[in-house]
DNA sequence: CTTGACCTTACACCTAAGTCTAAGGTGTAT
DNA sequence: ATACACCTTAGACTTAGGTGTAAGGTCAAG
């Protein structure tokens, strides 16, 4: 399969099939006499990996290591990676979290005020919610 | 107060506030004769509001409007970007559930499997979970 | 045999939020 | 008066994940 098929498979564009060979993620199986770069199925499957596992929020990087773990190593690596991602998320979502409470409660005194910007006071004051991280 | 100053009080680098000053976030309210930055203690104030707004993963453009707001807009306008930011958090914080679940999912069945990883197996056969974002 | 779609390379550019460097001026403590 | 910490500017660099461009080679169809 030429890159273009390849790209088209896996609804990629062939520039980025160049830019994960150049970060040692999916390199072709060979090239033509004129030098095009030439892949086989497995290659329309790793691509498929890499996406899947960027859509969970996983690096190249991340996914670089997950490839070479890829068919020796037991889930160890995968485990510690997920773990890492995870402990992103929730802190990610605790401060979400405190945000929106932030803004909810914003809300409500201003819809309760009836003259003057009872948050744009708070601002000015300095009065603002706690730092987070 | 100098630039140090503020960057010290805050705990950021007097370079990120030069920067700051480029985006249009914060200014000095004056000049000393030899061209320091003077900044009063509004600054800080205002300064401590980026980063806590900044830690909840606005980006420095959404800080920038809010700060516009606070100087001379209405409540009608803060409540329309208060609004926005609350429809915005929520999407954010879906997305982030959604992510969560994929990974928990994936870290129990990791946890469960006793040779083999099933997520790389997963991951490999194209099975994967709903796209995110 | 030329047109158009496809492929090659190398290199520059993009966003975001800064950081680093060079080359120089200022303020103060000893 | 000199060492040292601090300040100034402009401009280049960083990370991540690519995209865009220039200049050219290849392949199939008409």
């Amino acid at each position: 399969m030429s890159i273009g098929q390849v790209a088209e498979a896996v609804g990629v564009a062939t520039t980025t099939l160049r830019y994960y060979e150049r970060q040692g993620i999916l390199f072709p199986t060979e090239r033509s006499q004129a030098g095009y770069r030439l892949y086989d199925e497995t290659a329309v499957r790793r691509l498929r990996f890499v996406r899947s596992a960027q859509a969970v929020g996983f690096t190249l990087d991340d996914i670089r290591s997950l490839l070479q773990v890829d068919g020796e190593s037991s889930c160890k690596d995968v485990q510690r990676l997920i773990e890492r991602r995870l402990a992103e998320v929730n802190a990610k979502m605790a401060d979400l979290k405190r945000l929106r409470a932030a803004l909810v409660d914003a809300q409500t005194r201003c819809r309760r005020s009836g003259k003057g910007c009872p948050v744009l006071a708070d601002l000015r004051s300095g009065r603002t919610r706690r730092k987070v991280r």
